[in-house]
DNA sequence: GTGAAAGCGCTAACAG
DNA sequence: CTGTTAGCGCTTTCAC
């Protein structure tokens, strides 16, 4: 009982001590590798909960070269910073990473700035990293490679050599789309879509796209908007849409909050006067006044397979393969 | 121009090598500490850019004892994975840590369950902490306490010997329930508070109350709910308010958005049938319908804030003084 | 003002 | 199967 006082913490050296053995095969017992005894790492576990024992990860990092943390590039563009996606998403990649003793180290990107990122590699304090939105020019990933630094990506990567994770955009903005002409069809059928800057906008343009194809429907270009990254594009978008269309499809919840909030204002209701839809579903959407139906999707499950993809890269099992994950479709009374 | 061939990082000893001195003279150039000849130090400094020069700071690391990263506690239950307030926080202290050469490392807390903390205290990750929603209870300010890890706190915490930044949410909500009782005084105030859980529900539950008192009237209990922390209680509680109260107060932007929903469910518009303010602005209020009335301070400030006092911990600067930022009361449509 | 040498605590050959 | 010995790349006494 006398483990209050010698509060220092234990290290190899000290469990080693205690059981008339050395360093070198107290470390071979605790990470499995090389030949060892059964029954003295039996001892060892024993020994290492009575002294509680927990390796200094600082001097296991510069021995074995890494860093066990993981980052994770995230926007903080003001207009992107409260996205409820990447708050989520980061959720996943932190509860996946903690149960590998990694854990996620946020790199913050604005615009084409990468200034954290490079930091973060040059001071060499992650493994690898998770880009969360990856962008038209592919700069991040370029960074990356070129620097030798193993990464997977969260949506569509214009890179060609990305590992990537994501949800089935494409199918998905399609199904939506096709739902929305199926049903009660509309007779002019609008879109709206965030910044080309990012790729996950040119998915969803394409879902869209092909399922007007299904039917044999061409888009009415009035009344398809791409790259609505501004309130003031949103606003000149909006005036045409009102006018327009009978239904319109927004490319994310954030978008899709704000074109309520400026239908509102223009007195049209949602679904009577318009019927709404958006690509990406968060609690603003499921929360508003009437909810929207959406594409839904878990952020926080796409967040834990790329982080399970990248930590089996970093283990060497060589798991270069793309991810694709489900959705759902939720019809809510913004369409009825 | 050799230098594409040689790709090998470049360390302390290269750079010594090239200049015909010694590793712990240009360790001295760099940190500054300890007399060195300033023609000296020039000379290591020109020498590192062109070598291109980065110290490995696992290495660092190591011989410090310290990591260069905190850690940053953040609620990860599914109720408050979304609130923008967190992640707008997070921008803030990624770029203030960006500017120290630190890094932020995510902790992920869900209800009671410290274990991503404990295990990134036990493993050595971080420098120092900081906890964005300290709760009733103290246990996380404990732990980090009796662990001897330094932190901040984000809020008002329980524990007597924690460093706190914090907006001063017991002034802005006296002001903003001040402000509804003043102009067009409402017969009958309602108020909704979240989670008794946490702190913050506590200090504006105090504002409130003395706004009330200052103006020598008194709450109407029926209409004054804390607590509020799933949709039943919620919608109890509408309910109630509905029938009996002519303003709400909601205890920030989900529960306001929550509340929104509700309403609208029921048939009654704001502000026209009640009027609706809330003690925290978010994108979800700003761009509601009807924009509503708030308190409204930057998280990203909060954030910076809190990194900064940290940082200067750390450094031994001893500045374990509290800081109290402002904040500003934005009268939009759903009060007028 | 500068250099030599001893760590920081762990892993990984190489011997035995 | 286990011990010995070198590192990993930087900081930091302690001499000179």
């Amino acid at each position: 009982m006398n483990t209050k006082a010698n509060q220092k913490k234990p290290q190899l050296e000290d469990i080693a001590a205690a059981l008339g053995l050395s360093k070198s095969t107290v470390s071979r017992a605790i990470s499995g590798k090389g030949r060892i005894r059964a029954e003295t790492r039996e001892r060892v576990f024993e020994c290492i909960k009575e002294l509680n024992y927990r390796p200094n990860m600082i001097a296991k990092s510069l021995s074995e070269q890494k860093t066990y943390n993981i980052g994770v590039v995230l926007p903080m563009d003001s207009s992107e910073a409260e996205a409820p996606f990447f708050q989520t998403c980061l959720t996943g990649i932190a509860k996946q990473c903690a149960s590998s003793d990694y854990n996620a180290l946020i790199i913050g990107t604005e615009r084409d700035d990468l200034a954290q990122l490079t930091n973060v590699i040059e001071n060499r304090k992650v493994d690898g990293v998770i880009v969360t939105r990856p962008t038209a020019d592919g700069s991040i990933e370029q960074l990356l490679d070129s620097r030798e630094m193993p990464f997977v990506v969260i949506g569509r990567s214009v890179h060609e050599n990305s590992v990537v994770v994501d949800t089935d955009h494409i199918n998905g903005c399609r199904d939506l789309t096709s739902y929305l002409l199926m049903n009660n069809p509309p007779e002019r059928l609008g879109l709206i879509l965030g910044s080309t800057e990012y790729t996950v906008n040119k998915s969803r343009y394409t879902g869209f796209m092909t399922a007007l194809l299904d039917k044999g429907a061409h888009a009415n270009n009035r009344i398809v908007f791409t790259g609505i990254d501004s309130e003031l594009k949103l606003s000149k978008a909006v005036s045409i849409l009102t006018e327009e269309a009978d239904c319109i499809v927004c490319g994310d919840d954030m978008l899709c909050m704000s074109l309520l909030a400026r239908l509102s204002e223009l007195g049209k209701s949602v679904p009577q006067d318009i019927r709404v839809a958006s690509f990406y579903d968060s609690v603003f959407l499921s929360r508003y006044t009437t909810p929207i139906t959406s594409l839904i999707f878990s952020a926080a499950e796409v967040g834990a397979a790329a982080s399970s993809q990248l930590l089996k890269i970093l283990n060497g099992e060589a798991s270069d393969e793309n991810v694709m994950l489900g959705y759902e479709i939720l019809i809510r009374r913004s369409t009825m």
